[in-house]
DNA sequence: TAGACGTAGA
DNA sequence: TCTACGTCTA
């Protein structure tokens, strides 16, 4: 197999399965589950459409899961925190746009620390599929909200993970 | 041996020889040659001296290497290109000036392109003294420059190395 | 060429 | 908490 470079692929990667669990986020690029060393969104033109294939929610940016299997993800770029100016439509919050027409599936990565200083780990969640999308706060710092439902019939994820979940 | 974290090292690291190429950054910092991730300073406070053990030229900032062994370094932090400001005399360019009256041994690793697109890779150039320090550039995008003389004795880096050099 | 939910050490 | 001559893909 060539690991020097993966090919973007849309699902699920092959040999890869749901838990299953990461030191560095360079191990998810090698492997071809989350190709970007720092960004949250992988994307790449699928059949013509430019759409997501996957994330990683790791908390630097808010968001929440639920039980149920929803996930409320926030773009990238703005920096919310600083409020460094309202986000764009653009490079990854686009391809996640995409995603909505398009019904592509998103791999979602969880990135969490099991203890206090514990190192962070990264660990697969499975498939969803992206069903909403607004944005929220006022100009100068507003930022893309997006709806994410699991897709059913995907192993559930260790209560222990869930737990650590911000 | 502990290779989750290397102990900062004087002076030439076991098993690692002048001219010894590593693809990534990483490496160096796995085999305590050079520990930051992106630093171009490694320092760390020896028998209550804080000093700097370990530098890399990649060309980032200006340098200059002469055949007699000779090298001019550039201080961190201000970011010359962008003169976002003086370079403070903290931190890592502390620990490098420090080295002077110390008379501390400094790794000096070289990072280079072989070719236009081929990636950087970097060598181990050996042990240098620092013997001279001053300062360049007016008030506002001031930076520090540092001389270093490579310690005689050590074997030479490849011609074709030197060649490369930025 | 610029952006990105990285990493480790001071 | 912050910095840092990274590293990759778009």
């Amino acid at each position: 197999p060539d690991f020097t470079k993966p090919r973007p692929t849309v699902g699920n990667v092959s040999g890869v399965e749901v838990g299953d669990e990461f030191r560095y986020r360079v191990e998810l690029a090698i492997l071809g589950i989350h190709r970007p060393y720092q960004g949250g969104i992988d994307s790449h033109h699928n059949d013509g459409a430019f759409v997501a294939i996957s994330i990683v929610a790791s908390g630097v940016y808010p968001y929440e899961l639920s039980s149920s299997g929803e996930l409320i993800y926030t773009g990238s770029g703005g920096k919310p925190a600083d409020k460094e100016g309202d986000q764009k439509l653009e490079r990854g919050n686009l391809a996640l746009y995409n995603c909505i027409a398009t019904k592509t599936p998103v791999r979602v990565i969880h990135g969490f620390k099991r203890g206090k200083d514990s190192p962070s780990t990264f660990t697969y969640d499975g498939l969803y599929r992206v069903v909403d999308f607004w944005t929220k706060g006022q100009s100068g710092s507003m930022v893309f909200k997006y709806r994410l439902q699991r897709i059913p019939g995907q192993p559930k994820l260790p209560s222990h993970i869930v737990k650590f979940l911000r």
